[in-house]
DNA sequence: ACCAAGTATATGAGAGTTCAACTAAATTGG
DNA sequence: CCAATTTAGTTGAACTCTCATATACTTGGT
């Protein structure tokens, strides 16, 4: 027995795809255009730079920046090209790797953080009321809690 | 002068990003694994079976499936290849073609939905109260406003 | 009727993502 | 203390998506 949506859920669920989807292309689009870089590595630049010692390992670095370890891995090998990033062995566990801020990388991010941060706000932030914020907050939360967990 | 993001809206946004790729990551999983066919597609099918007659021509199936012209493209390729959609010329345009919905292409769908209805309940609507829902919808209304217009 | 500009679509290259192996090292449990 | 399992990470192939470009048709002015 499918539990079918009914039109409110319909409409909201059609909403919520389309709006989410435009936040992302917004994103990817400006980051790309801008600093040359998709947002996912904007995110492994963001996870890597609020790190001690701007490093971290592989598998911690994938879950702050929301990433598969194989695309984590792919991605840090482009990042390595550019001189963004650089791998150190770890010397506690040896099939571990550190994901390393460079200094190019970390201008790289300081360079592209503002026109994200602006694209940010003209997609969510200069829409909604911050009545609106606290909800949406809300309800990214649980479903964080119900999907993580 | 860029207006950073107070720490509410770094925590919502953050938030924001989690969920929204957890849920598109849980659809996409679902529909590769059980249907054969990313989220994507499956948009396209949607559509089209939507459609009267089952077809549509491909501009405006691009943008109630919400897809790039390009994207969409491709997509009927493989679809074509697959036997579910096929393109048909357009009479009274003849730069047009229609998208059109096969019968195997429709029982794909059809086989598909409610896999596909369950993994939307279990990522949105069992997770959220119906108030909730009402928020998320007005949000996502105001978003659309601003960035589709 | 003509030509410029705009519209509808297709395509190829380049890049990122996923999935399924695969290696290697650490941990666990008899 | 060794075998089995788990964990960390990498890789290659297949696939999708984006961007720039190309093609063909339509439309609006003159």
């Amino acid at each position: 027995m499918t539990r079918w949506l009914d039109e409110d859920e319909q409409h909201a669920w059609r909403n919520f795809l389309a709006a989410t989807q435009l936040i992302d292309e917004a994103l990817d689009r400006q980051l790309q255009r801008d600093a040359g870089m998709p947002h996912a590595y904007y995110m492994i630049l963001v996870a890597l730079s609020e790190a001690p010692g701007r490093a971290m390992r592989m598998n911690e670095l994938a879950a702050r920046a929301q990433s598969s370890q194989s695309r984590l891995s792919h991605a840090v090998n482009r990042l390595e090209e550019r001189g963004w990033v650089r791998r150190e062995p770890c010397p506690s566990d040896r099939r571990s790797n550190f994901a390393v801020l460079t200094g190019e990388g970390y201008a790289a991010l300081a360079a592209a953080a503002p026109g994200h941060v602006e694209e940010v706000r003209r997609s969510l932030f200069d829409v909604l009321t911050s009545e609106q914020v606290r909800r949406l907050d809300e309800i990214c939360s649980a479903v964080r809690n119900t999907l993580e967990g």
